[in-house]
DNA sequence: ACTATTTTTAATCATTTGATTAAATTAAAT
DNA sequence: ATTTAATTTAATCAAATGATTAAAAATAGT
Protein backbone atom coordinates (compact mmCIF):
# COMPACT_ATOMS: atom_id res chain seq x y z
CA UNK A 1 0.00 0.00 0.00
CA UNK A 2 1.03 3.12 -0.54
CA UNK A 3 -0.44 5.05 2.70
CA UNK A 4 1.68 3.21 4.85
CA UNK A 5 5.34 4.41 3.82
CA UNK A 6 4.24 7.62 2.78
CA UNK A 7 3.14 7.94 6.42
CA UNK A 8 6.45 9.53 7.10
CA UNK A 9 5.68 12.19 4.33
CA UNK A 10 2.25 12.46 5.78
CA UNK A 11 3.58 12.66 9.06
CA UNK A 12 5.78 15.73 7.94
CA UNK A 13 3.30 17.64 6.24
CA UNK A 14 1.11 16.61 9.35
CA UNK A 15 3.75 18.22 11.57
CA UNK A 16 4.05 21.03 9.92
CA UNK A 17 0.21 22.08 10.08
CA UNK A 18 0.72 21.25 13.84
CA UNK A 19 3.15 23.38 14.64
CA UNK A 20 1.44 26.12 13.05
CA UNK A 21 -1.48 25.62 14.64
CA UNK A 22 0.75 25.43 17.82
CA UNK A 23 2.20 28.34 17.33
CA UNK A 24 -0.94 30.45 16.22
CA UNK A 25 -3.64 29.09 18.47
CA UNK A 26 -1.26 29.64 21.54
CA UNK A 27 -0.59 32.91 20.42
CA UNK A 28 -3.78 34.05 19.49
CA UNK A 29 -6.30 31.73 21.11
CA UNK A 30 -9.16 29.56 19.09
CA UNK A 31 -11.37 31.99 17.91
CA UNK A 32 -8.82 34.50 16.42
CA UNK A 33 -6.88 32.27 14.31
CA UNK A 34 -7.43 32.00 10.85
CA UNK A 35 -7.47 28.69 9.04
CA UNK A 36 -5.79 30.06 6.68
CA UNK A 37 -3.10 31.62 8.95
CA UNK A 38 -2.53 28.16 9.80
CA UNK A 39 -2.16 27.04 6.23
CA UNK A 40 0.43 29.75 5.58
CA UNK A 41 2.23 29.86 8.06
CA UNK A 42 3.08 25.95 7.48
CA UNK A 43 3.14 26.51 3.75
CA UNK A 44 0.67 24.04 3.03
CA UNK A 45 -3.11 24.75 1.07
CA UNK A 46 -5.91 25.08 2.84
CA UNK A 47 -7.55 22.12 1.85
CA UNK A 48 -4.93 19.82 3.92
CA UNK A 49 -5.35 21.27 7.02
CA UNK A 50 -9.37 19.84 6.57
CA UNK A 51 -8.02 16.63 4.52
CA UNK A 52 -5.51 15.85 7.57
CA UNK A 53 -7.75 17.17 10.86
CA UNK A 54 -11.17 16.88 9.22
CA UNK A 55 -12.18 20.48 11.16
CA UNK A 56 -10.42 23.78 12.68
CA UNK A 57 -11.97 22.32 16.30
CA UNK A 58 -10.48 19.11 15.92
CA UNK A 59 -7.38 20.58 15.32
CA UNK A 60 -7.22 22.93 18.01
CA UNK A 61 -8.61 20.16 20.73
CA UNK A 62 -5.28 17.76 19.18
CA UNK A 63 -3.11 21.21 20.07
CA UNK A 64 -5.17 21.85 23.46
CA UNK A 65 -5.32 18.21 24.47
CA UNK A 66 -1.54 17.55 23.95
CA UNK A 67 -0.78 21.03 25.89
CA UNK A 68 -2.95 19.96 28.64
CA UNK A 69 -1.19 16.20 28.71
CA UNK A 70 2.09 18.53 28.71
CA UNK A 71 1.04 20.31 31.36
CA UNK A 72 -0.31 17.73 33.96
CA UNK A 73 1.94 15.21 32.96
CA UNK A 74 4.52 16.59 35.72
CA UNK A 75 2.29 17.39 37.92
CA UNK A 76 0.80 13.94 37.91
CA UNK A 77 4.12 12.03 37.77
CA UNK A 78 5.68 14.61 40.81
CA UNK A 79 3.00 14.82 43.42
CA UNK A 80 2.02 11.32 44.03
CA UNK A 81 5.62 10.20 44.72
CA UNK A 82 5.40 8.56 48.28
CA UNK A 83 9.00 8.59 48.21
CA UNK A 84 10.36 11.84 48.12
CA UNK A 85 9.43 14.02 50.78
CA UNK A 86 6.69 17.56 50.55
CA UNK A 87 10.14 20.34 50.30
CA UNK A 88 11.37 17.80 47.60
CA UNK A 89 8.05 17.90 45.48
CA UNK A 90 8.29 21.65 46.05
CA UNK A 91 11.88 22.02 44.51
CA UNK A 92 11.24 19.57 41.88
CA UNK A 93 7.83 21.05 40.96
CA UNK A 94 8.87 24.46 40.98
CA UNK A 95 12.23 23.71 38.94
CA UNK A 96 10.63 21.31 36.56
CA UNK A 97 7.31 24.69 35.84
CA UNK A 98 9.64 27.14 35.33
CA UNK A 99 12.17 25.27 33.23
CA UNK A 100 9.19 24.02 30.70
CA UNK A 101 7.50 27.30 30.83
CA UNK A 102 10.70 28.95 30.18
CA UNK A 103 10.60 26.95 26.49
CA UNK A 104 6.84 27.41 25.95
CA UNK A 105 5.74 30.94 27.56
CA UNK A 106 2.21 31.01 25.88
CA UNK A 107 0.91 27.68 27.78
CA UNK A 108 -0.27 28.95 31.08
CA UNK A 109 -2.44 31.95 29.16
CA UNK A 110 -3.42 29.54 26.28
CA UNK A 111 -4.96 26.96 28.42
CA UNK A 112 -6.60 29.71 31.15
CA UNK A 113 -7.73 31.87 28.31
CA UNK A 114 -9.38 28.95 26.85
CA UNK A 115 -10.77 27.52 30.18
CA UNK A 116 -12.41 30.93 29.99
CA UNK A 117 -14.39 30.62 26.73
CA UNK A 118 -15.36 26.65 27.68
CA UNK A 119 -15.13 25.43 30.79
CA UNK A 120 -17.01 22.24 31.32
CA UNK A 121 -15.39 20.97 27.77
CA UNK A 122 -12.25 21.79 28.86
CA UNK A 123 -12.03 20.82 32.64
CA UNK A 124 -13.83 17.19 31.36
CA UNK A 125 -10.87 16.40 29.27
CA UNK A 126 -8.23 17.66 31.75
CA UNK A 127 -9.39 14.79 34.20
CA UNK A 128 -8.05 16.19 37.07
CA UNK A 129 -10.52 17.28 39.33
CA UNK A 130 -9.00 17.11 43.17
CA UNK A 131 -5.81 16.31 41.77
CA UNK A 132 -3.62 18.28 43.89
CA UNK A 133 -6.08 18.56 47.04
CA UNK A 134 -6.13 14.62 46.94
CA UNK A 135 -2.61 14.09 46.22
CA UNK A 136 0.39 12.75 48.69
CA UNK A 137 1.83 16.27 48.36
CA UNK A 138 -0.65 17.98 49.72
CA UNK A 139 -1.47 15.41 52.27
CA UNK A 140 2.14 15.71 53.12
CA UNK A 141 2.04 19.11 53.81
CA UNK A 142 -1.03 18.56 56.21
CA UNK A 143 1.07 15.96 58.09
CA UNK A 144 3.93 18.69 58.35
CA UNK A 145 1.32 21.19 59.75
CA UNK A 146 0.16 18.61 62.58
CA UNK A 147 3.99 17.91 63.29
CA UNK A 148 3.98 21.79 63.95
CA UNK A 149 6.66 21.67 61.04
CA UNK A 150 4.55 24.70 59.34
CA UNK A 151 1.72 26.82 60.48
CA UNK A 152 -2.05 25.61 59.45
CA UNK A 153 -2.87 26.51 55.95
CA UNK A 154 -6.31 25.88 53.95
CA UNK A 155 -4.54 23.57 51.00
CA UNK A 156 -6.53 26.11 48.35
CA UNK A 157 -4.49 29.15 49.75
CA UNK A 158 -1.11 26.63 49.35
CA UNK A 159 -2.10 25.88 45.80
CA UNK A 160 -3.22 29.81 44.96
CA UNK A 161 0.30 30.51 46.69
CA UNK A 162 2.21 28.09 44.92
CA UNK A 163 0.63 28.47 41.23
CA UNK A 164 0.49 32.54 41.97
CA UNK A 165 3.90 32.54 42.25
CA UNK A 166 5.12 30.31 40.01
CA UNK A 167 3.18 30.75 36.96
CA UNK A 168 1.51 33.99 36.92
CA UNK A 169 4.99 35.28 35.82
CA UNK A 170 3.93 33.87 32.42
CA UNK A 171 0.85 34.90 32.32
CA UNK A 172 1.51 38.70 33.08
CA UNK A 173 4.66 39.05 31.51
CA UNK A 174 3.82 41.60 29.03
CA UNK A 175 2.01 43.61 32.15
CA UNK A 176 5.29 42.78 34.27
CA UNK A 177 7.98 43.87 32.04
CA UNK A 178 6.02 47.31 31.29
CA UNK A 179 5.24 48.47 34.61
CA UNK A 180 8.58 46.86 36.22
CA UNK A 181 11.61 47.47 34.34
CA UNK A 182 14.46 45.33 32.46
CA UNK A 183 13.29 43.10 29.07
CA UNK A 184 13.51 39.80 27.99
CA UNK A 185 16.89 38.39 28.89
CA UNK A 186 16.04 40.15 32.72
CA UNK A 187 13.18 38.51 32.41
CA UNK A 188 14.39 34.84 32.06
CA UNK A 189 17.15 35.77 34.51
CA UNK A 190 14.49 36.89 37.14
CA UNK A 191 12.77 33.04 36.15
CA UNK A 192 16.13 31.08 36.68
CA UNK A 193 16.43 33.16 40.18
CA UNK A 194 12.74 32.29 41.20
CA UNK A 195 13.56 28.25 40.77
CA UNK A 196 15.36 29.01 43.93
CA UNK A 197 13.41 31.39 45.87
CA UNK A 198 10.05 30.24 45.55
CA UNK A 199 10.59 27.05 47.86
CA UNK A 200 12.23 29.38 50.24
CA UNK A 201 9.20 31.82 50.15
CA UNK A 202 7.01 29.04 50.36
CA UNK A 203 8.38 27.61 53.15
CA UNK A 204 8.03 31.16 54.48
CA UNK A 205 4.79 31.61 53.94
CA UNK A 206 4.25 28.33 55.48
CA UNK A 207 5.81 29.65 58.81
CA UNK A 208 3.93 32.90 58.82
CA UNK B 1 -33.05 70.63 19.60
CA UNK B 2 -34.22 67.16 20.05
CA UNK B 3 -30.83 65.51 20.38
CA UNK B 4 -30.50 67.55 23.61
CA UNK B 5 -32.74 65.96 25.93
CA UNK B 6 -33.73 62.48 24.28
CA UNK B 7 -29.58 62.08 25.54
CA UNK B 8 -31.40 61.08 28.21
CA UNK B 9 -32.54 58.06 25.94
CA UNK B 10 -30.14 57.73 24.15
CA UNK B 11 -27.69 56.94 26.97
CA UNK B 12 -29.69 54.46 28.23
CA UNK B 13 -29.71 52.76 24.98
CA UNK B 14 -25.65 53.26 24.83
CA UNK B 15 -25.77 52.00 27.81
CA UNK B 16 -27.95 48.61 27.34
CA UNK B 17 -25.27 48.65 24.50
CA UNK B 18 -21.81 48.77 26.70
CA UNK B 19 -23.26 47.07 29.32
CA UNK B 20 -24.11 43.56 27.08
CA UNK B 21 -20.46 44.54 25.42
CA UNK B 22 -18.88 44.84 28.78
CA UNK B 23 -20.09 41.56 29.82
CA UNK B 24 -19.61 39.49 26.38
CA UNK B 25 -16.04 40.98 25.95
CA UNK B 26 -14.75 40.14 29.32
CA UNK B 27 -15.99 36.87 29.23
CA UNK B 28 -15.26 35.47 25.52
CA UNK B 29 -12.84 38.03 24.21
CA UNK B 30 -12.83 40.22 20.99
CA UNK B 31 -12.33 37.96 18.64
CA UNK B 32 -15.07 35.26 19.86
CA UNK B 33 -17.54 37.81 20.27
CA UNK B 34 -19.74 38.83 18.07
CA UNK B 35 -21.89 42.12 17.49
CA UNK B 36 -25.43 40.28 16.73
CA UNK B 37 -24.82 38.74 20.11
CA UNK B 38 -24.01 41.69 21.79
CA UNK B 39 -27.14 43.12 19.95
CA UNK B 40 -29.36 40.11 21.44
CA UNK B 41 -27.69 40.35 24.91
CA UNK B 42 -28.86 44.25 25.07
CA UNK B 43 -31.93 43.76 23.33
CA UNK B 44 -31.57 46.29 20.75
CA UNK B 45 -30.94 46.39 17.37
CA UNK B 46 -27.88 45.01 15.77
CA UNK B 47 -27.68 48.75 13.01
CA UNK B 48 -27.28 50.48 16.75
CA UNK B 49 -24.28 48.91 17.53
CA UNK B 50 -22.85 50.85 14.81
CA UNK B 51 -25.29 54.00 15.16
CA UNK B 52 -24.07 54.71 18.69
CA UNK B 53 -20.07 53.29 17.86
CA UNK B 54 -19.13 53.08 14.68
CA UNK B 55 -17.85 50.00 14.68
CA UNK B 56 -17.22 46.70 17.03
CA UNK B 57 -13.56 48.00 17.12
CA UNK B 58 -14.77 51.25 18.56
CA UNK B 59 -16.88 49.60 21.23
CA UNK B 60 -14.02 47.62 22.40
CA UNK B 61 -11.69 50.10 22.64
CA UNK B 62 -14.34 52.19 24.80
CA UNK B 63 -14.98 49.03 26.77
CA UNK B 64 -11.33 48.27 27.47
CA UNK B 65 -10.33 51.71 27.78
CA UNK B 66 -12.36 52.07 31.09
CA UNK B 67 -11.47 48.44 32.21
CA UNK B 68 -7.92 49.97 32.05
CA UNK B 69 -8.61 53.24 33.61
CA UNK B 70 -10.97 51.46 36.85
CA UNK B 71 -7.50 48.57 37.20
CA UNK B 72 -4.96 51.27 37.22
CA UNK B 73 -6.50 54.15 39.08
CA UNK B 74 -6.31 52.62 42.27
CA UNK B 75 -2.91 51.81 41.55
CA UNK B 76 -2.01 55.19 40.43
CA UNK B 77 -3.56 56.84 43.08
CA UNK B 78 -2.26 54.29 46.06
CA UNK B 79 1.03 53.84 45.08
CA UNK B 80 2.39 57.70 44.67
CA UNK B 81 1.00 58.73 48.09
CA UNK B 82 3.97 60.04 50.38
CA UNK B 83 1.69 60.43 53.67
CA UNK B 84 1.56 56.79 53.69
CA UNK B 85 4.12 54.26 54.75
CA UNK B 86 4.88 51.21 52.40
CA UNK B 87 3.15 49.00 54.75
CA UNK B 88 -0.32 50.84 54.66
CA UNK B 89 0.05 50.90 50.95
CA UNK B 90 0.50 47.14 50.77
CA UNK B 91 -2.37 46.75 53.20
CA UNK B 92 -4.49 49.13 50.57
CA UNK B 93 -3.41 47.71 47.64
CA UNK B 94 -4.54 44.29 49.07
CA UNK B 95 -7.61 45.13 50.19
CA UNK B 96 -9.05 47.40 47.79
CA UNK B 97 -7.81 44.99 44.27
CA UNK B 98 -9.47 41.87 45.87
CA UNK B 99 -12.86 43.97 46.63
CA UNK B 100 -12.63 45.33 43.62
CA UNK B 101 -11.73 42.10 42.23
CA UNK B 102 -14.49 39.88 43.60
CA UNK B 103 -16.83 42.27 42.01
CA UNK B 104 -15.50 41.89 38.77
CA UNK B 105 -13.91 38.49 38.50
CA UNK B 106 -13.15 38.78 34.66
CA UNK B 107 -11.06 42.02 34.69
CA UNK B 108 -7.62 40.46 34.44
CA UNK B 109 -8.31 38.01 32.47
CA UNK B 110 -10.20 40.06 30.34
CA UNK B 111 -6.96 42.55 30.01
CA UNK B 112 -4.27 40.29 30.11
CA UNK B 113 -5.52 38.19 27.33
CA UNK B 114 -5.94 40.98 25.10
CA UNK B 115 -2.97 42.01 25.96
CA UNK B 116 -1.52 38.82 24.36
CA UNK B 117 -3.44 39.44 21.44
CA UNK B 118 -2.16 42.90 20.78
CA UNK B 119 1.04 43.90 23.30
CA UNK B 120 2.20 46.93 21.53
CA UNK B 121 -1.40 49.06 21.62
CA UNK B 122 -2.66 48.07 24.26
CA UNK B 123 0.65 48.67 26.63
CA UNK B 124 0.57 51.67 25.15
CA UNK B 125 -2.58 53.49 25.90
CA UNK B 126 -2.37 51.71 29.47
CA UNK B 127 0.30 54.58 29.47
CA UNK B 128 2.02 53.24 32.89
CA UNK B 129 5.47 52.27 31.44
CA UNK B 130 7.52 51.82 34.61
CA UNK B 131 4.83 52.75 36.77
CA UNK B 132 5.41 50.53 39.27
CA UNK B 133 9.43 50.74 39.36
CA UNK B 134 9.19 54.17 39.39
CA UNK B 135 6.99 54.46 42.16
CA UNK B 136 6.75 56.00 45.65
CA UNK B 137 5.63 52.50 46.81
CA UNK B 138 8.77 50.64 44.92
CA UNK B 139 10.94 53.37 46.46
CA UNK B 140 10.08 53.32 49.97
CA UNK B 141 9.83 49.64 49.75
CA UNK B 142 14.10 50.37 48.74
CA UNK B 143 14.79 52.59 51.69
CA UNK B 144 12.84 49.86 53.65
CA UNK B 145 15.87 47.41 52.95
CA UNK B 146 18.28 50.03 52.94
CA UNK B 147 17.82 50.21 56.86
CA UNK B 148 17.39 46.59 57.30
CA UNK B 149 13.81 46.04 57.75
CA UNK B 150 13.62 43.83 55.05
CA UNK B 151 15.98 41.63 53.29
CA UNK B 152 17.58 42.57 49.67
CA UNK B 153 14.65 41.99 46.71
CA UNK B 154 14.89 42.37 43.07
CA UNK B 155 11.32 45.42 42.31
CA UNK B 156 10.55 42.92 39.32
CA UNK B 157 10.68 39.64 42.26
CA UNK B 158 8.49 41.97 44.32
CA UNK B 159 6.12 43.40 41.70
CA UNK B 160 5.85 39.00 40.80
CA UNK B 161 4.92 38.32 44.20
CA UNK B 162 2.62 40.85 45.04
CA UNK B 163 0.60 40.26 41.82
CA UNK B 164 0.87 36.51 41.55
CA UNK B 165 -0.35 35.85 45.12
CA UNK B 166 -3.43 39.00 44.44
CA UNK B 167 -4.36 38.50 41.01
CA UNK B 168 -3.48 35.09 39.99
CA UNK B 169 -6.57 33.17 41.93
CA UNK B 170 -8.94 35.41 39.66
CA UNK B 171 -7.24 35.04 36.24
CA UNK B 172 -7.05 30.73 37.39
CA UNK B 173 -10.41 30.77 39.06
CA UNK B 174 -12.08 27.53 36.49
CA UNK B 175 -8.97 25.59 37.54
CA UNK B 176 -8.24 26.20 41.01
CA UNK B 177 -11.41 25.20 41.72
CA UNK B 178 -11.26 21.57 39.66
CA UNK B 179 -7.72 21.11 41.50
CA UNK B 180 -8.47 22.21 45.01
CA UNK B 181 -12.40 21.75 46.62
CA UNK B 182 -14.11 24.23 47.52
CA UNK B 183 -17.06 26.05 45.28
CA UNK B 184 -17.69 29.54 44.22
CA UNK B 185 -18.46 30.63 48.49
CA UNK B 186 -15.51 29.23 49.47
CA UNK B 187 -13.42 30.59 46.91
CA UNK B 188 -15.13 34.33 47.83
CA UNK B 189 -14.21 33.09 51.66
CA UNK B 190 -10.53 32.21 50.66
CA UNK B 191 -10.28 35.42 49.03
CA UNK B 192 -11.99 37.66 51.81
CA UNK B 193 -9.12 35.88 54.00
CA UNK B 194 -6.47 36.51 51.56
CA UNK B 195 -6.97 40.53 52.12
CA UNK B 196 -5.90 39.97 55.61
CA UNK B 197 -3.03 37.03 54.87
CA UNK B 198 -1.60 38.65 51.68
CA UNK B 199 0.28 41.84 53.38
CA UNK B 200 1.63 39.03 56.12
CA UNK B 201 3.09 36.72 53.73
CA UNK B 202 4.37 39.46 51.07
CA UNK B 203 5.93 40.57 54.89
CA UNK B 204 7.18 37.20 55.25
CA UNK B 205 9.04 36.85 52.11
CA UNK B 206 10.36 39.92 52.52
CA UNK B 207 12.54 38.90 55.85
CA UNK B 208 13.90 35.97 54.35
C1' DA C 1 -50.82 70.50 14.59
C1' DC C 2 -46.84 70.74 11.86
C1' DT C 3 -42.07 70.36 10.91
C1' DA C 4 -37.49 68.93 11.75
C1' DT C 5 -34.48 65.87 14.07
C1' DT C 6 -33.22 61.81 16.12
C1' DT C 7 -33.72 57.03 16.83
C1' DT C 8 -35.09 52.47 15.47
C1' DT C 9 -36.02 48.79 12.29
C1' DA C 10 -35.83 45.37 8.50
C1' DA C 11 -33.49 44.29 4.58
C1' DT C 12 -29.39 43.93 2.26
C1' DC C 13 -24.30 44.18 1.09
C1' DA C 14 -19.57 42.85 0.84
C1' DT C 15 -16.11 40.33 2.96
C1' DT C 16 -14.36 36.81 5.64
C1' DT C 17 -14.10 32.23 6.91
C1' DG C 18 -14.41 27.20 7.39
C1' DA C 19 -15.11 23.60 4.45
C1' DT C 20 -15.67 20.85 0.10
C1' DT C 21 -14.92 19.24 -4.58
C1' DA C 22 -12.98 17.70 -8.73
C1' DA C 23 -8.99 17.59 -11.13
C1' DA C 24 -3.92 17.23 -11.14
C1' DT C 25 0.19 15.43 -9.20
C1' DT C 26 2.97 12.31 -6.71
C1' DA C 27 4.14 7.97 -4.78
C1' DA C 28 3.55 2.95 -4.24
C1' DA C 29 2.47 -1.70 -5.71
C1' DT C 30 2.45 -5.19 -9.02
C1' DA D 1 5.42 0.29 -17.38
C1' DT D 2 0.96 0.23 -15.76
C1' DT D 3 -2.29 0.49 -12.34
C1' DT D 4 -3.85 1.93 -7.94
C1' DA D 5 -3.87 4.74 -3.97
C1' DA D 6 -2.59 8.82 -1.60
C1' DT D 7 -1.62 13.60 -1.61
C1' DT D 8 -1.86 18.25 -3.23
C1' DT D 9 -3.88 22.09 -5.63
C1' DA D 10 -7.06 25.67 -7.45
C1' DA D 11 -11.60 26.86 -7.58
C1' DT D 12 -15.74 27.26 -5.37
C1' DC D 13 -19.55 26.94 -1.81
C1' DA D 14 -22.41 28.18 1.98
C1' DA D 15 -22.73 30.26 6.22
C1' DA D 16 -21.29 33.75 9.32
C1' DT D 17 -20.19 38.34 10.22
C1' DG D 18 -19.47 43.39 10.41
C1' DA D 19 -21.46 47.12 8.36
C1' DT D 20 -24.71 50.07 5.64
C1' DT D 21 -29.00 51.88 3.78
C1' DA D 22 -33.50 53.54 3.15
C1' DA D 23 -37.68 53.75 5.20
C1' DA D 24 -40.49 53.93 9.44
C1' DA D 25 -41.27 55.42 14.07
C1' DA D 26 -40.53 58.27 17.87
C1' DT D 27 -39.31 62.61 19.90
C1' DA D 28 -38.59 67.52 20.27
C1' DG D 29 -39.20 72.31 18.86
C1' DT D 30 -42.23 75.75 17.09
Amino acid sequence: MAKKDSKILDKSTEEKIKSAARLLFQQKGFAATRTRDIAQESGINLALLNYYFRSKEKLFELIMMEALTGFFAVLKSVINDSNSSFEDKLDLLVETYITRLLVNEDIPMFILSEIRSNPKALLKVINAERLMIDSVFIHQLQKQIEAGVYKPIHPNHFLMNFMGLTVFPFVAKPMILHLGDGNETEFRKHLEERKRLIPIWIKALLNT
